[in-house]
DNA sequence: TTTTTAATTGATAACAATTATTATTTAATA
DNA sequence: TATTAAATAATAATTGTTATCAATTAAAAA
């Protein structure tokens, strides 16, 4: 039989957050993961799923967004992309177009560049209706 | 005399933050403008600080910076810049290199651009130094 | 299958950053 | 100088996140 080479359980929490993460593209903060894990499992609590999404986070699952300075964000996209972000609703939305990044060497200033996100803002589609 | 179109007061506390944000490139956290106003201000409150940068932000004669998910950062260089963040140190420099941020029409979503801001990320040269 | 054991859970306390509250003080105008 | 709305300082409250720990459980070993 195989053998589990990582040291961590398959625990059924695990695996609604895991599956309820698969495929998301809404970039859910904490709270709404454990919202929905919650239907699920009455019992669960809101530090299993802060400790679940850092372990994820840290086998590369989840990749974490800093999105804003107030919740944590989440998403099952590790490849890297970009993202829209509406200035009124808070929504994330991905956006699937590459950029040439390069940065002259004389401006990097030292630095060793290991990767780069673009933020781009705006008004989304439904808050534009609105106002 | 000039009447003061604004409703605010300039205060000896509001004039030593100015005082320490012009010109300044740290793109420092709150509590490092606290710590330095401290010593100038002895009875000065943190949330007197608080209140001061978001007045300032509300202004427009300072940018939040939503960079990590831990803590407010202030920068007094409003003009659209990008910035080179230490993954080790977590140390922001701006990066004075303009990109083509164009996104083509049929890939933005419906959304109404109205900004952007890349992150860079990497390892500074004195991190660099140290590993 | 049963036992063993280390990982995980759930409950809750602790923590850090930020915001709200309020009595007192003060800058700006009259 | 007196008035008044804005600002300050002190502190309580709130929010999001992390740490702690006893009880539970998935997975490896017997």
């Amino acid at each position: 039989m195989k053998k589990n080479l990582f040291k961590f359980k398959m625990t059924p929490q695990r695996m609604a957050i895991l599956n309820y993460l698969k495929d998301n593209k809404d970039h859910p903060a904490v709270e709404d993961i454990y919202k929905s894990i919650i239907t699920q499992f009455p019992t669960i609590s809101l530090a299993t799923v802060y400790k679940n999404l850092e372990m994820l986070k840290n086998l590369g699952m989840l990749k974490e967004l800093s999105i804003g300075q107030d919740k944590k964000h989440f998403d099952p996209n590790v490849s890297p992309h970009h993202h829209l972000i509406c200035k009124e609703c808070k929504k994330i939305v991905d956006i699937d177009v590459k950029f040439d990044l390069n940065i002259p060497e004389h401006s990097k200033k030292g630095f060793e560049i290991i990767g780069s996100h673009i933020e781009f803002y705006g008004i989304c589609p439904e808050c534009k209706k609105k106002s």
